[in-house]
DNA sequence: GTTTTTACAAGTCACTCGTACGGTATAACG
DNA sequence: CGTTATACCGTACGAGTGACTTGTAAAAAC
């Protein structure tokens, strides 16, 4: 039965087989054949969705980030009406840590993008162009906390943004490692939010 | 001439080979002929020195570690007599971000085994185990600059330290992106300092 | 001075990789 | 109807992989 076919969404099952083999064995651990054979389809029918490995790859990773994002989207939106610019920042944040086995699969498989980023220009490009995004919607959410007078107003700077983003990178990476477990990540990321929301004083603990 | 060579210097070599390539074009980039090229070797003599390509990697995996270690050492020891806490904890954090080219290479192939160690229960917990070791010789440092009244004692904990060290992996992979300017990652460690130390001078430069 | 050990070079092995291609079945289209 | 474009499957190719074997020369050991 040709001509009916949807082919975004053969092209998506495709990816997710991708990321079951990429979240055990590394990117470069999945070959065409494996991941046909994890899609249970042949190795025919994958190149006929994507003419080449580079070009799925670029689908997956793509497609992807744009669940993560859906993801941590709708979490904010059930926080209802009004959340406070903290608990924006915080469910975020935590959404962006690989705390589940969703978004450790996510994690996972953006490692193997990151090495692979790392020696690649155009996927450097790809990798680097949403983090200006992420930092002003975080330099926002700091700005209206200071208005709200819950923050220091000079803590409200894309600097202090860009701190939370790379501590939840490096958090990130221990979680993968397991060097931390979920709890102490969650620990050590509302340490830093307690100190950032905290202002100057020191033995201040704010409670969630 | 047999029987003289010196057995550690020519693996030392080849692991000097493998950091070159694996810098570039990554670990699994690194076949046994690149590298054996790469060092000028033929692929016999590379064999007769490393038994398995997962021997080679392993090898020169902890000879890089012991390179980083020694390096920041060094530095340490350069302070001179008595150096503060707080010169100490920077001097080493901030030997830990990959800043010259040395350092470059080194968390290159250390994300090229991050992405393996992810995926391979071995190499993770080797990785693991550096890393209490590290945090127990940071919290020794903050405990000792409470002490010395530079901070405030409720901060001179594991969790500040592990906090510290998560900072600057996520730091280290950004710089790898070069989403973040070696200026700017220094930046962000020093803003992180001044929190922790409540604010005071930062100390004088560390120059790559 | 013969034997043994060491240090390599070169080639071979079985295998995997991404890609290319030929063949076939099906349904939409003229 | 026949034509044609689509949706596959199966296989084969050439390059490259790590592991292994064989060959050779030279220094050390006896």
């Amino acid at each position: 039965m040709p001509k009916k076919v949807d082919h975004e969404a053969r092209r998506r099952e495709i990816a997710e087989a991708l990321w079951r083999i990429a979240s055990t064995r590394g990117l470069d651990g999945a070959g065409l054949r494996d991941v046909a054979a994890e899609a249970g389809i042949s190795l025919g029918r994958l190149q006929h969705y994507f003419r080449s490995k580079d070009d799925m790859l670029a689908f997956a990773l793509r497609h992807i980030n744009a669940l993560a994002d859906r993801r941590i989207r709708d979490r904010i939106e059930a926080l209802g009406e009004e959340p406070t610019p903290r608990l924006v920042l915080r469910t975020c944040l935590v959404g962006m840590l690989p705390l589940d086995d969703r978004s450790r699969t996510g994690a996972l498989v953006g490692a193997a993008y990151f090495v692979r980023a790392v020696h690649d220009a155009d996927l450097r490009a790809e990798a680097r162009n949403g983090i200006p995004h992420l930092r002003d919607f975080f330099t926002g959410q700091l700005r209206r906390a200071a208005d709200r007078g819950e923050l220091p107003p000079a803590r409200a700077t894309d600097d202090e943004a860009m701190l939370l983003i790379s501590l939840v990178d490096g958090l990130s990476a221990y979680l993968l490692l397991e060097v931390h477990t979920p709890e102490q990540a969650l620990r050590l990321l509302d340490l830093h939010l307690g100190q950032l929301f905290g202002g100057g004083a020191v033995s201040e603990g704010v409670r969630e």
